[in-house]
DNA sequence: TCCTTTGAACTGACCAGTCAGTGCAAAAAG
DNA sequence: CTTTTTGCACTGACTGGTCAGTTCAAAGGA
């Protein structure tokens, strides 16, 4: 019963809707997350998402129609995550009374902060997202805008308020900001990752805000 | 006899050095770098690159030992293309007598046209670049190191020659410019493809020096 | 009692890599 | 000049293995 709360031990409590099921689904989307980011979707064997997870093949039939939907499921489980943590960095950042440019560096801190924390769920993004017939397609789709409209969201609002200048171009502004801190975060994470993120993200602060080529 | 030089009629005459051979394998090149592009590596059958290429499967095994051997040839063979146009387009514009930021903004042309005109090779390279445990993942480090390393050089003649502040972390700068523009690219392509190529060229450049943020 | 999980056996499609054989142009032999 | 040989480039049917997805009886848990 209740009482017993954490039952097998590792697993979180949580409220009352956590049921045994979500538990397992859990365990599925992590195990498929590193196992995909690592060989790619059509190299990892349902099979070995099964065995990485701790549960039986049969399980992953029960939870999910098919390991397409399962994928799914996962990209949209994981794009949830970014845009909640961009939209309260954006928003922490006007309640502390900063400026749009502190709003989006207050975004690049939190796009690092979650490179870290899901660097395979961002590797994943990045090889499935500018792909081509692909079944997920409009998943992709959709995740991709859920993240870019935070960005364009703030740089719109600075436009309009006088901080950046009426010349940019909003929509690719915003895609070029995302892949300056993803590329930049994913080479940090595979070939410099003695690097604190402190320090990745003051030398990305300084590109943002047109240092590099300032002369003093 | 020597008179009837073409011999047969299909095959052209060429010089010495072309063989029928080259060809071929242009030809599979051309074929694998479209699908795997579309549909990945894994899920790319050698059955339909021998297809695509307009060949017998069992050519492809005679000009490449293994799948993945022809691969990593095509990996190898396309970074020749991008890193030797950065350079080319760098040394442009030093000989014009630019300033090393100005060869910075000939590099993103340089760029912005080679994904333009390899599409497919670019969309390759992201999706494989930052995948841990691949087999070719030695080739890719080498093949990065290529194209980053031409961008870091000018960045640091840059900061050596006082254009530069010589505050700038060069390897993430280098990793940051290169993401901002393969990301606004690849957006360009797949979302805004009506847009020239001028016009993207200019909002990254104005990215690029610092003038998002510039208060008059 | 009902929901969820287990585990193992099975099917059928798909696919990387192989190999015996073909076609053909140029060299060698007659 | 004609015939034979050589060897490169290519062919495509075939093989051995892999894997997604199915099925199901039995067990475990709330």
């Amino acid at each position: 019963m209740s009482a017993r709360a954490a039952g097998g031990g590792t697993i979180t409590p949580m409220d009352s809707s956590s049921t045994r099921r979500q538990t397992t689904r859990r365990k599925l989307f992590e195990a498929a997350v590193t196992l995909i980011a690592e060989q790619g979707f059509s190299s990892t064997t349902v099979d070995e998402i099964a065995e990485r997870a701790g549960v039986a093949k049969g399980t992953v039939y029960y939870n999910f129609a098919s390991k397409n939907e399962l994928f799914e499921e996962l990209l949209r489980h994981g794009i949830e995550l970014l845009a909640t943590s961009l939209q309260e960095a954006a928003d922490g950042a006007a309640d502390r009374g900063g400026s749009r440019v502190d709003a989006l560096d207050a975004m690049i801190r939190a796009g690092l902060d979650f490179i870290a924390r899901y660097p395979a769920l961002t590797q994943l993004y990045v090889a499935e997202l500018w792909r081509t017939n692909r079944a997920w397609q409009s998943t992709l789709m959709v995740v991709r805008e859920r993240a870019i409209t935070v960005v364009e969201g703030v740089l719109r609002e600075a436009v309009a308020g006088g901080e950046l200048s009426e010349d940019i171009d909003i929509p690719l502004t915003a895609s070029a900001l995302f892949g300056m801190v993803l590329v930049a975060a994913l080479d940090w994470q595979s070939y410099q990752p003695h690097r604190s993120i402190d320090d990745v993200h003051a030398s990305l602060s300084r590109l943002l805000q047109g240092r590099v080529s300032g002369h003093p």
